[in-house]
DNA sequence: CCCAAATGATACGGGTGCGTATCAATCGGC
DNA sequence: GCCGATTGATACGCACCCGTATCATTTGGG
């Protein structure tokens, strides 16, 4: 079926690339808020939280905006709150859900992160010509859409 | 420096784009080859091992080409060694190093799994016409070893 | 109004990422 | 040849991914 080999090794595949992309980002991120206590994790959170809601939002909310599975959440929370990072209200209408808060302490460690986050995205972005980095975000965009709606629709049961 | 918050809500940014991408297109490949009793992990480094040398890659060989760690290696060649998959023999110049090679009922399950992963690439990188996705793979490959090389270039022990 | 289905959150467990420490073997310079 | 530095692999521990099961609450018919 179709031409010669579309996984050869010779041939730029999007797994291996994604795989060294984005464990190449993460770890050098890590390396370098070690000394912030913060794990890149824990960041996504702490920037999730102060885009969202100025109410809070809710565990599942977070989950959605990280890409991340409620499970994952809970226990990054768990630490995160123990940290003193953030506090877990009780939702005003939903007893069963809490409405997740920035603490001071939180916002504080996401500031000193922050600067960092935006010198690594600009340094790894410069490989790219000015010109073409907005397109090829944009098309990363697409394609990472197409990932999470390929998950999406695969059943867990499987098959 | 340049214009105003380049790490605003509003615009595309590099880190959640491949964050997305990348866990979902784990998430997918996991569900849809969960019934071989096989990881999208193991499954890579599976791929790694027929690529590789002939004569058998060292485990060392095995993490750069998995852009993994040593760690991690060890315990997921552990696990695939008990599984019957692969099988480490001494290395004949080395007696530190293992030559890993790939064992009948590896390269089985391998086989299987591939035609998971061919279709869900080409199902995934469909939404980019066709004229960009050649493009869009290299600038994805030249953003991934800057990625590596920023994480190669932030020290372990920080700052 | 009631009950079955759906939903927010947690508990548990196996797999993976990775920093740190340790051990044995190899290598480099003198 | 010798010794210190480096390197292949492992042990340990914490953080995170995620499938499955469970519990409380909310929701949507009838």
């Amino acid at each position: 079926m179709a031409g010669p080999e579309v996984d050869s090794p010779r041939r730029r595949r999007l797994p291996p690339l994604l795989r060294r992309a984005w464990y190449g980002l993460n770890q050098a991120f890590r390396r370098r808020i070690a000394h912030t206590g913060v794990t890149p994790d824990q960041f996504t959170a702490l920037r999730s939280l102060l885009e969202g809601e100025e109410a809070g939002m809710t565990q599942r909310d977070l989950t959605l905006a990280m890409s991340s599975d409620p499970n994952t959440v809970a226990s990054l929370l768990e630490r995160m709150a123990s940290a003193g990072w953030i506090e877990r209200l009780p939702h005003e209408s939903d007893r069963r859900a809490y409405r997740i808060r920035l603490l001071p302490e939180g916002r504080r460690r996401y500031e000193v992160c922050r600067e960092v986050a935006v010198a690594l995205q600009t340094e790894v972005l410069s490989v790219l010509p000015e010109e073409a980095r907005e397109g090829f975000l944009e098309h990363l965009d697409r394609v990472s859409a197409a990932c999470r709606a390929a998950a999406e629709s695969s059943p867990r049961g499987g098959r």
